[in-house]
DNA sequence: GAATACATACCGACCGATGGTATGTATTAT
DNA sequence: ATAATACATACCATCGGTCGGTATGTATTC
């Protein structure tokens, strides 16, 4: 294959690829030559010019596929408009909101079929969200008085494993009728703890969600 | 190899090696020529005789992971001196109560590092555990007055998530003064649900514990 | 209680595929 | 012109797994 001027466009389209090897049939499960295959032409030489390893190239997948959650979480960090509480609020509500649409839970629909990006998950929620955005916010609420608790790390802890594994339906297959029960039982937990997160909106499409669901099963006899 | 007269011994003999293994090294980490080599002269042939694949020593591996914890549950699943709640409290006291000596966690320091086994834990913990024991007892104690709540399913799910990867010290790594806060407010979100587990007996080893390491930091100057 | 028939435990050579490397060549930047 | 870069090609050790074969056990028959 000709050499390409601008060796960022090869770099991306192999972590494009990789993406989606790596996520739809499991990183173990994807060869080099897998990838080397759906890259029209370009050889092992090539690859291993830009990345040391396949670890390396999962590695930077990892990377791009937090970019966006990261960026998202900053955003709300750093808005100076709102309260603790609020940021909290607005973060579940981006994501818990769109239920079908994660990109993460979308592309890979069983993460318990793909352990090395289960794991990164979790590293990636214990080592970064929690300490750089999630624990900041709950002690900004803590100084504005729109979250009182005595363990703002834990806290952050255990908001982002509930919702990243408990309610993340690639981790826990889960049918909307018991997704609904799920959040309800999660705002139950919230309001013990005096957090408020959910407005009935939330409820209102998980509920919708469910609704379709269930006439879809009655229409299929 | 002369041929055993008892294969099983072989087979757990295989399983003792490969469960070391790959608790240290981790599943991908460890050849069949590992495995081998621990086996002290038994060959390839021997050992594809007995197991079709390295995922399926792996699986057998796990089955014998859990028995254990398996058995206990089933234990006081069954026993029919104690309330629905007493049960959950025995359970959580002998699964939190040595907090150094579980098996698991002993073995296999750093489960992010061993993304296989966290996934075989996760599996476990949701197709068996929730099923099969947690569940069947909070269902007693709503029938027995001894729990109260509208989710016994949702609910055992989040019990064993928070306890087995949020306090589990093998999948986030959490010193011994973190522990304490965290099971504090364990304790505090179980409150908030109506569910009184621990006794200030548990608590009392964790302070302990803390107290302990401590001295240790102290004592290193 | 031999002889026979079959099942089981194990051996070790071999296989294709795998992740990775070494070296060569063409193109671009300086 | 020359150095750096982008890629190709040939090659390697190791991987998980297969297969034909042997030795040793057990059950059945005579």
């Amino acid at each position: 294959m000709a050499r390409n001027k601008y060796p960022e466009e090869t770099i991306n389209q192999i972590l494009t690829v990789s993406l989606h090897l790596f996520v739809q049939k499991g990183y173990e499960q994807t060869s080099i030559q897998d990838i080397i295959n759906g890259l029209g032409g370009l050889t092992k030489g090539a690859l291993y010019h830009h990345f040391k390893s396949k670890e390396e190239i999962m590695q930077a997948v990892i990377e791009h596929l937090f970019k966006d959650v990261d960026e998202m979480l900053s955003g709300i960090r750093d808005d100076n408009e709102l309260s603790g509480l609020e940021k909290l609020q607005k973060i579940s509500r981006v994501s818990l909101g769109n239920p079908a649409q994660d990109e993460m839970a979308s592309v890979a629909p069983n993460l318990l079929r793909n352990p090395k990006l289960l794991a990164a998950q979790i590293e990636h929620m214990i080592e970064k969200a929690v300490p750089v955005y999630i624990q900041p916010i709950i002690e900004q609420g803590m100084r504005d008085g729109s979250i009182r608790t005595d363990y703002p790390r834990e806290l952050s802890e255990v908001l982002l494993v509930l919702t990243n594994l408990w309610l993340n339906p690639a981790v826990i297959q889960t049918s909307p009728e018991m997704m609904l029960r799920k959040v309800r039982l999660f705002d139950d937990i919230l309001k013990g703890l005096g957090l408020d997160l959910f407005d009935e909106h939330m409820f209102q499409r998980y509920e919708e969600l469910f609704r379709l669901s269930a006439r879809e099963v009655n229409s299929e006899n």
